[in-house]
DNA sequence: GGATGTGAATCGCTTCACAGCC
DNA sequence: GGCTGTGAAGCGATTCACATCC
């Protein structure tokens, strides 16, 4: 998961669930693509399969927006893509800044799936003065005391930050007073928003280490050795639980602290 | 949500709730800075906040754990920094590969979030050989076709693919193929894998796309046209179906939402 | 007194299974 | 006959609220 809904209880927009509005953009992916091959309809089951989730989740999400299909039939491709796009408000144009022209912030700048969905990047931002007017992505990076002026004139609401992290929250503070109301953060941190912005997060490195918790779980099955330390921590940490006493039951001494 | 579990029937990874394993690096984060300005301990309400998150959900999470705390004082830190590494394996060193060194894979290489965690990147690969032999963020760019050897003499067990999307499944097969049970992806695009191979996706566009969905939401809210417009919308959408409506069981909101 | 740890209640999402319609 | 649309059941995660312990 890399969201991060700030404050807000769990405003079900509208009758349509969080997770299913997460899953639109994956339909609309998929439709995309079959719409590029002049696929005229498809299935449920299809559909899910191409978008990698099981039919009877899709049916579910799309009868949130609608009674789009037809039954016995399928859904129209085409009409579908125009409800989703609808419904995701990617039939307008967002204009959009990044704030953070570096390795990632040019990632981004050159990303093309933005363009491709109704995202327009309209300016870089960068704090380094240095950086000021060299082109990336043939777009010129413009210094951040100008940030106010280019949410303004750009009507920009999105604003993307792939600063450093002790960059970010400042930088964040600037956009919101600025109008910027939704925020898409890149930063390791976690921003502070006033009531009524919207912040989402995406941390490459907590990605990874979901992944290595599962992966010394496999580790842990396979070999003999790995498997006692496994199951050591494992009794450690959720296992009886005797009273008091922190420190898992055996040697499980912290002595030398990792990372 | 970022994620992708791929089959696997939700494999409640032996005790440790998928959602909670999810949190644990971003309390291992906050716990860190703490760390690193000496602070001995914290309260679950402080380490709640600092992590972006509510205090009873970060207690239940850490009882998943054990019982690290100390009731009436709280959670020694660099404790329970050393009991969530572990958890998450992090206490060991872990391998990466990433294939695919444009602009996205580039950033990665350079992320130093990968590094201070324990994740070490062994090798960069991409399948222009013009790059091939390039220093990227202190390595040389190995080709592709080294990509079987690669994984092999260095143990590597999870991948990142920041390809193109037309080329992330035959990557990702190769990967498999070579023992790769752990697979990061920011390709916009669905892999199947077999049983056993975790896979979990990144795709920057999906979260914009979701923030112009609650972007467009708040639009609504303001101007009476754009209000009339999302209305309009709405009724087009979910509209017809007679019979009773989904929608909350009783005073779900009609035509202007709430805040 | 103060903060943790955790059953119990609640909420929301997923899955099932089948009625409804083409 | 086939596939959608959807109540209802199932299930996991979140939240509550308080017993427990330092």
């Amino acid at each position: 998961m890399a969201t991060g809904r700030t404050h807000r209880p769990a405003t079900r927009s509208r009758g349509i669930p969080e997770a299913t509005v997460a899953r639109l953009p994956l339909y609309l992916r998929a439709l995309t693509a079959l719409s590029e091959r002049s696929v005229p309809t498809v299935s449920s089951e299809e559909l899910a399969t191409a978008a990698g989730v099981n039919s009877a989740k899709l049916r579910k999400d799309f009868s949130y927006l609608g009674s789009y299909g037809t039954r016995g039939v399928g859904y129209d491709v085409e009409y579908l893509v125009y409800q989703i796009s609808r419904e995701l408000g990617l039939t307008q144009d967002w204009p959009v800044v990044i704030v953070g022209i570096g390795n990632l912030g040019a990632a981004l700048a050159n990303y093309g799936g933005f363009a491709s969905r109704g995202f327009r990047v309209a300016a870089l931002i960068d704090a380094d003065p240095a950086m000021a007017g060299k082109p990336v992505a043939g777009l010129p990076v413009r210094h951040t005391d100008e940030l106010e002026a280019i949410i303004s004139d750009n009507g920009v609401s999105i604003g993307v930050i792939a600063t450093p992290a002790g960059a970010a929250q400042q930088v964040c503070d600037r956009l919101v007073a600025a109008g910027v109301t939704s925020i898409l953060n890149f930063a390791p941190t976690v921003l502070s928003v006033p009531e009524g912005v919207d912040v989402r997060k995406v941390d490459l490195s907590i990605e990874l280490q979901i992944l290595a918790f599962h992966e010394q779980r496999k580790a842990g099955e396979d070999s003999a050795s790995a498997a006692a330390t496994a199951s050591a921590a494992r009794s450690g940490a959720g296992g009886v639980r005797s009273s008091a006493s922190r420190k898992g039951p055996d040697g499980d001494v912290p002595a030398v602290m990792p990372a």
